[in-house]
DNA sequence: TCATGCACATCAGTATTTCTGATGCAGGGT
DNA sequence: ACCCTGCATCAGAAATACTGATGTGCATGA
């Protein structure tokens, strides 16, 4: 079992299909059928059903395993190749949506603006792939949120090697349709609203799953899941009656047909953390600089 | 760059030698030389110095991430094993002492009356150790103890794919000689102790670095080291005032020359937990009965 | 200062592995 | 029933990885 076998295997069930993966890897049909034989030879188990292909239950297993593990073997040869060569004339930052707080891009654009020659760059994208750009160099920075307990770090998988700076911490709002009966409300808990109907938006906002782990709930039933980071179709889908979800609460404001109550209750806020390997190039520190003076 | 290099290039620098290494993998000493060669020449920085042979800053970065990797595919490939033939007639644990409770140890010995043909099995090491050994297959559960707060779960690195169980919880104690002025206390608190002198005994004790981040101090200054897991070595030193250390409160009765105090403040906790595969085996699975009756 | 030995580097040759291209074979669609 | 698509298999070629022999540089000690 090799990473060059688990890589080929990954691709193939990402495809679904063996020619398909053979074109994506520059290799042959026969070099796949060949990994995977020589895989499912190895763990002596079928990993792939054939017609249609489709991972076994233990290609499922073994999925879990190889997807992280090719994206560290990328990371290693990011984290060599960054202390080899450090890049100090970009700031390529990867970002989940909820991230983007007025002083996150204030912070940005003085960044941009201080430094005239630097090639900055900005990728909005959900958390796991802006951790997953900075791990593979592919970004300098990640700019993360989430719902989380006042003391708690954000939960991030993968992100060990990383280091974590809260750069950001206000109350967490809960997005409302104006008409909704609780849109009139100062101030809400969170245990009042366990029962509501939610969109699940876990790359466009908070994961309903913090909110359940924040509020040690098993309430949260997901009928509405939205894929994707735009925030701006979740409002929509949010004022036309979908469901509930959170944002920042100074990202709420002024969003038509829409009504943003604090949550009080349990302590939970909206942090955001910045992301960075731990050599960071000299324009992530001017910009942490920049966030900490903010 | 693959995992058979990183091995070798693991095991070169665990061996501070080439041909130790070499020997150890059952290679010559030239294949040795060419993994290296091929490796420092695909990540284009050297990762050894020779004469001595040490890792580079380079070579040290890598390390970090290597022997996690290594233990992942190890991890993944007993993980597909498990899948394919569970092990029903076995019960291995491998747990850190502190987790050896007096509940712990009758739980133990009970399913070993219970079912008669099972093929237990205890070994005690270190926590990393203790989910190496399931990770890898060798254990069927680990039992790891830890010094955190209340609502915390047990800090444990690499123990993602493994499902964490909270088996028993009691009052943290501090073990003090008994002459030591604060023995007389009934209470502590463990700001009190920031500035006394500790013993880091990582595998043997909760570890220093759980105290820190309870009490939010950078106090528990370490200046002995205690490598091992015998409780009753540390007791000794303990005792002979070396410095102080800390064990669940039951854990601590009836030490000769040794007294356990409970630490009040913070809201702290010795916890021990169980870990076991998402595929538990019965026997597993009847431990876990038995512990969560007592 | 120089001989010596040790330990890693290098090299050539061979063994092994891993590709490719051709062909075989089984299902699903027409 | 037929073909068409797509995975399996096979043989040969290319690439690669290992061994054993030899080279080389450094440290040691006289």
């Amino acid at each position: 079992m090799n990473s060059q076998q688990l890589r080929t295997f990954v691709t193939v069930a990402d495809h679904r299909s063996f020619s398909a993966a053979a074109q994506a890897l520059g290799y042959t049909q026969s070099a796949v059928s060949q990994h995977i034989a020589a895989l499912e030879a190895d763990l002596e188990a079928p990993l792939l059903t054939r017609r249609p292909v489709a991972p076994t239950e233990a290609g499922e297993r073994l999925l879990e395993h190889a997807r992280p593990l090719l994206l560290r073997l990328d990371a290693a040869r990011a984290d060599v190749a960054r202390l080899r060569r450090p890049r100090p004339g970009r700031l390529a930052v990867a970002g989940a949506p909820g991230a983007l707080t007025p002083a996150v891009t204030r912070a940005l654009a003085r960044a941009r603006t201080e430094s005239p020659q630097l090639v900055a760059s900005m990728r909005v994208c959900g958390r796991g792939e802006a951790v997953q750009a900075v791990l593979t160099g592919a970004a300098d920075v990640a700019l993360v949120d989430g719902a989380v307990a006042a003391t708690d770090p954000l939960p991030l998988s993968g992100a060990d090697f990383l280091t974590a700076l809260p750069v950001g911490e206000e109350p967490l709002a809960v997005l409302l349709p104006a008409a909704h009966p609780l849109a009139g409300r100062t101030t809400l808990r969170l245990a009042d609203l366990a029962a509501a109907r939610w969109i699940d938006a876990p790359d466009a906002a908070a994961p309903l799953a913090q909110l359940r782990s924040a509020a040690q709930s098993d309430g949260f039933g997901v009928q509405f899941t939205y894929t994707g980071t735009d925030t701006r179709g979740l409002s929509l889908l949010v004022a036309a009656g979908a469901g509930l979800t959170t944002a920042a609460l100074s990202a709420a404001a002024d969003l038509p047909g829409l009504t943003a109550v604090p949550i009080t209750e349990p302590r939970i806020v909206h942090r955001t953390e910045l992301l960075h390997p731990r050599t960071p190039t000299s324009p992530v520190l001017e910009l942490v600089e920049l966030l900490r003076r903010a």
